[in-house]
DNA sequence: CTGCAAAAATGAACTGCTTCAACTTTTTTC
DNA sequence: GAAAAAAGTTGAAGCAGTTCATTTTTGCAG
């Protein structure tokens, strides 16, 4: 591990995420160009192409790190989760929603959303998918430890509604992305109807 | 209207969409060339990019008149619901869904959803879009429509419900998409699961 | 330390989508 | 019906992401 060969493969691979995230940050995902990443992470194109498969594949691992940040936030509000069970949603969704423009901007979101659909088998496409799979099961069992706790009725699995309640809320997400006008508090806003309908639906 | 250039354009825009659409039928989106394309549709390249923004725009414009055929469809089982509730929402959305690899394959769909999402200010993105709102609109009516009738609980609006349905539905489509080797029967499955699980929300 | 094999880096060439200045056709004007 | 204007077509050049044959570096055995 500590290898000479190990160590600067470690150290051109934290380069390039580096010189990338920058990139995308300060100019935008479109207007990025390979050339220019490479060039501040000083390796060349080809090396760049040896440790990401794609652009977007590079776009998508620097993704990957926000949304471990988010789900690591979550795991906190599902440890302890407030009093009600909308307040207990309400709270673990803007987390995630609140964390998502810190790192990325919606043309990036954008095109990290689009490549996973383009090029499901691409590794970080997998990652993603992962990554996506573990916020709605952080849902899921939120709603299981409201039904434990008796604020959500039996009957009915706590993974159905919880990832019916995820794929709600991940829809609210991308309209919200798509729509370049649409400030947060208006997404926020959505939220709390949204799941003001779906706690009375649970609700005991 | 019956100008010489009027028609010629009409004929144009025509034999284009047709080329596509035998070209991506046959070879996939991504194989298929703008070269071929136009040569097919004896006109220049320039000339395609005059009618369509670019190939994705081209691609959309195919899937919009498969969805509108979809719609279409629909209306009638709106028009008549079947008898209970989670057996009308069943039929709608297999007209959806069974209808969707007629003319359209997976790698199709993937690339018309990863422009939409990338490229949402694009004449055919924003067109995907109202397809899309239509389709969700057409749900919500259908449980309008058995609200009225009796067999789903007042006090929540049809709109949110239908939104909510929606919004599941099409996760569970897009999944799909995304999974060159799950088969309609498998869709058709958890479609099945996940409406018995929202019908006996909802239900009187 | 030297030579050899394996691994990795390199950047010029390639690919396929897109653009745009020059050209052609159609319509309008007088 | 000729001339001017408007609308539309054309394809070669441009561009940015990607590939791959070559070169360089590293690890290892003798």
């Amino acid at each position: 591990m500590t290898g000479l060969r190990e160590r600067q493969k470690a150290d051109r691979n934290r380069r390039i995420l580096e010189a990338a995230s920058t990139l995308f940050g300060q100019m935008g995902y479109e207007a990025a160009r390979i050339d220019t990443i490479a060039e501040v992470a000083e390796v060349s194109v080809g090396t760049l192409y040896n440790y990401f498969e794609n652009k977007a594949d590079l776009l998508l691992a620097i993704v990957s790190m926000e949304v471990e940040e988010v789900l690591a936030q979550g795991e906190v509000v599902v440890a302890r989760p407030p009093e009600t069970a909308i307040q207990a949603m309400s709270v673990l969704i803007r987390t995630y929603y609140d964390h998502s423009l810190v790192y990325l901007t919606k043309a990036m979101w954008r095109s990290a959303m689009a490549m996973t659909i383009q090029q499901p088998e691409a590794p970080f496409s997998r990652r993603y998918r992962e990554l996506d799979a573990a916020l709605a099961a952080q849902v899921c069992r939120l709603i299981a430890t409201l039904q434990t706790r008796g604020d959500v009725r039996q009957g009915i699995g706590a993974t159905a509604l919880g990832e019916m309640a995820f794929n709600d809320l991940n829809a609210l997400f991308t309209e919200f992305i798509l729509d370049e006008d649409q400030p947060l508090a208006q997404l926020r806003a959505r939220l709390d109807a949204h799941l003001s309908a779906f706690t009375t639906l649970i609700a005991t």
